[in-house]
DNA sequence: GCGACAG
DNA sequence: ATCTTGTCGC
């Protein structure tokens, strides 16, 4: 079972990774096409482990009313991931939980934008996780990352933008304090739509609301995973959300 | 050849 | 991301 994930592993061909991000960055709209944002559902994934030096994933989508940013619902799941991680090639690693796990969480709970943890088009050929999400679903989405992947940081006026090679903004710099996240377009909005939403979601900490309960679930959910000895993907038991016990996420 | 390099 | 000891401060 190990080397059948090595298998996998080693047939992992880069060049045809990017040739599906090149498809991707064509299909992606980097303009304001999204409407009246009622929910906003936040995307992480978490590793663990396991007990033959297998990585396990454990992908959190969880929805949040707006801007009340209250948890309205949740979905988890984990499984065994053979792709190792190559700056670039995120989305393929991670896609394996986060799409299953948003999939679900869309067939309960009508999503209006998704933050999805790490870069959009702030990415050497414009497709970072953010935007595998926001195009794969067609769904308005923002990357939101800790570090940068791409682009130099250009002053305008008093903000700061992440630009490409030809001087186009791909992101923009929110600073708090010593600390700054990495604001991107993923799919259906722009750079500036991008930046004043997610500012209306920081709460506390360094992370929009949306990203830090999904973070948050994601670390707690993996102490509480068992050993998962195949690929395909484990349900989760959510913690309950909403109306009575929002306490859980209160961390 | 030498850095840079989301999570 | 994950691992991981000690330390600073409310």
């Amino acid at each position: 079972m190990l080397e059948a994930c090595r298998l996998v592993r080693n047939l992992f061909a880069t060049a045809k990774a990017y040739r599906a991000q090149r498809w991707i960055a064509e299909h992606a709209l980097v303009e304001d096409r999204y409407g009246l944002v009622r929910v906003v559902a936040g995307l992480d994934v978490a590793y663990k482990r396991g007990r033959h030096g297998e990585d396990v994933g454990v992908g959190v989508a969880v929805a949040l009313s707006y801007p009340s940013l209250k948890p309205l619902a949740c979905e988890a799941l984990a499984r065994v991931i053979c792709v190792p991680y190559v700056p670039g090639l995120l989305a393929f690693r991670e896609m394996a939980v986060l799409a299953p796990a948003l999939a679900r969480l869309l067939r309960r709970v009508s999503v209006d934008l998704v933050l999805v943890d790490g870069h959009g088009i702030a990415h050497p050929r414009r497709a970072g996780i953010a935007t595998h999400v926001g195009v794969v679903f067609d769904i308005p989405s923002i990357g939101v990352a800790k570090k940068r992947l791409y682009g130099r940081e250009k002053a305008v006026g008093d903000k700061t933008l992440l630009v490409d090679d030809g001087g186009r903004p791909i992101a923009m710099i929110i600073e708090r304090g010593r600390s700054r996240i990495y604001v991107s377009p993923g799919h259906r909005i722009s750079v500036e739509s991008s930046a004043r939403l997610v500012k209306t979601m920081l709460k506390r900490g360094r992370l929009p609301e949306p990203t830090r309960v999904a973070d948050s679930l994601t670390k707690s959910l993996k102490r509480v995973v068992g050993e998962i000895s195949c690929c395909d993907p484990v349900s989760l038991r959510t913690p309950q959300c909403g109306s009575n016990s929002r306490n859980i996420f209160s961390s």
